[in-house]
DNA sequence: TGCCAGGCCGGGT
DNA sequence: ACCCGGCATGGC
């Protein structure tokens, strides 16, 4: 198989060294928890700062009414989608939100995921970031774990955990932390996918915002 | 009990 | 170009 990195050697060696580090320990993630590409996405925005168990039951309550496709959520009145997705946190923000993607999807695309999807090129994900109420993070979301497209995702666990190890500092913007792995990368949408969801993973458990250093963690041997 | 969770927007400096 | 308050529920 041919080598993940590229770009400057040693760092990408040393971003593919934690990845098998972490496979090795966690095995495959799994992810993203979605059936369809359309809850994905629902998912992507419903998980803004909330915890996923919180969202699986937002996302629950809108198949239990058959509403997780886009044209039924498109025509739901705002506050019935609002009561619906309570248990996700900041229900009133996050129903406008969605409502901005589906006039957006509906608007440019006919309602059609696959149509979003299938427009190559780069303009996808200028796209998503000008509705609002979808950042970086949860466009790369959607892109990465809807579309597979190779864009790698960024969020409170790849700060925290990288700039422990020194690889981003801690006040890094979004882009900055991206391009580490961008530009280091091989760009593989499979890899992407679990690299990811493995940082949640091992933040979750051993890189807690409080405590300065993990212990026990996977990625202990890698620290200096 | 307080802190954290798979952010983002809008207004102010 | 940053900085900050607001948004809100559920778990530990």
């Amino acid at each position: 198989m041919t080598s993940r990195t590229r770009g400057g050697r040693e760092t990408g060696e040393r971003l593919t060294a934690f990845y098998d580090a972490l496979f090795e320990s966690f095995g495959p993630q799994g992810w993203w928890p979605g059936r369809t590409r359309f809850e994905v996405i629902v998912g992507a925005i419903l998980t803004q700062n909330t915890s996923w168990s919180n969202v699986e039951r937002a996302i629950g309550n809108l198949r239990a009414g058959r509403l997780l496709n886009p044209e039924k959520l498109h025509a739901l009145d705002l506050k019935e989608l609002s009561g619906l997705i309570r248990p996700a946190g900041y229900f009133n923000v996050k129903a406008g939100r969605l409502k901005n993607f589906l006039d957006f999807l509906f608007s440019k695309y006919g309602g059609s995921i696959s149509r979003l999807f299938n427009k190559k090129g780069e303009g996808t994900r200028g796209e998503l970031l000008a509705v609002v109420g979808i950042g970086p993070e949860t466009a790369d979301s959607i892109l990465l774990y809807a579309g597979g497209r190779p864009e790698f995702v960024v969020d409170a666990y790849t700060r925290r955990v990288f700039s422990r190890h020194g690889l981003v500092g801690p006040v890094a913007s979004y882009d900055e932390v991206k391009s580490l792995f961008m530009e280091n990368l091989e760009p593989d949408s499979k890899v992407f996918n679990e690299y990811h969801a493995l940082i949640v993973r091992v933040g979750k458990h051993y890189c807690k915002p409080r405590e300065p250093m993990c212990s026990r963690c996977p990625l202990e041997e890698f620290l200096s």
